[in-house]
DNA sequence: TCCGGTACTCAGCGCTACTATGTACCAGTA
DNA sequence: TACTGGTACATAGTAGCGCTGAGTACCGGA
C-alpha cells in the first residue's frame, strides 16, 4: 500500500495490536505474520517489535520465553489488566473517531 | 481528549480537512472552529494552519484570499480534481483500516 | 486605552512507523 | 561441508505529522 496507511497506522497500530493480544497471547513473528495475511503488507517487521518493546516498557503486557522448533526462542506477549484498561480506552478512541469519520463520509453523498 | 487521539488523527486529519473542503470552500480559522464544535477539542490552530499549507503545496486545493470585516483577510480554501481524488483515496484507505479494526473490535466479544 | 474575538504564521519538540542491517537457530539439500 | 531459506528478535537512523508556544495583525466595544 502506501504511505497513507503509514500515517494512518500511527496511533492505530498499537490498538490492533492490543486487541490481538486480547484474544490470545502471542509473539512478534506471529503477529506480523497475522497481520500481512490481513492485507497489510508492508508492515516492517522492525514496526512490530518496537511496539512490542514499548508496550512492554509501559506495562500493559506481559512476557514469556518460550523455546521453539524452529529458531531462536519466541518472546510470547499476553495482556495484563493494565492493558486491558488502556484497549478500552483505545476503543472508546477509535469510536469517537470512526463516528466522525463516518458521518463525513456520508455527507459527501 | 489526550495523547491518544493525537496519535490516531496522524494521517486521518488530513483526509478529514479535505472532506470537510469537499462539501464546500472553507478557511483555517472556520476549520479550526468546526473541528472544535465536533469534539475534537484541542485541535492545536497551528496544526490546522500548518495542514492548509502543506496540502496547498501538493496542489490538493486552489487558494483564494477573502478580506473579512472581523480581522485579517480569510485564505479560502477549496478543493480541486487533485484534491478529490486525494480524498477517494482517502477513502479506500481508511475503509481498509476501519474494517479490519471493526473486525478485531466484533470478535473480541 | 485595553481587552477579546478574528485570522494567520512559524520554530522546535515528541511520537510512531519505516529503512536497513545484523544476529542467531535450525532443516533440507547439493 | 557449505549454502539456502524460513523462523525469530533487535536496533540505529530517518521522515512525517500533530502539538506547544509564541508572535503578528485587524477590528469593535467597554
Amino acid at each position: 500500500m502506501g504511505k497513507q496507511v503509514t500515517e494512518m497506522l500511527k496511533g492505530t497500530l498499537e490498538g490492533i495490536v492490543l486487541a490481538i493480544l486480547a484474544g490470545r497471547p502471542a509473539y512478534g513473528y506471529e503477529i506480523t505474520s497475522w497481520l500481512r495475511d490481513q492485507g497489510f503488507t508492508d508492515i516492517a517487521e522492525g514496526t512490530v517489535y518496537a511496539l512490542l518493546v514499548r508496550i512492554e516498557q509501559r506495562g500493559l503486557v506481559d512476557v514469556e520465553k518460550v523455546p521453539s522448533e524452529k529458531g531462536p526462542p519466541r518472546k510470547v506477549y499476553s495482556l495484563n489488566a493494565q492493558g486491558e484498561a488502556h484497549l478500552a480506552e483505545f476503543w472508546r478512541t477509535w469510536s469517537f473517531l470512526s463516528e466522525r469519520i463516518e458521518q463525513l463520509h456520508q455527507g459527501e453523498k
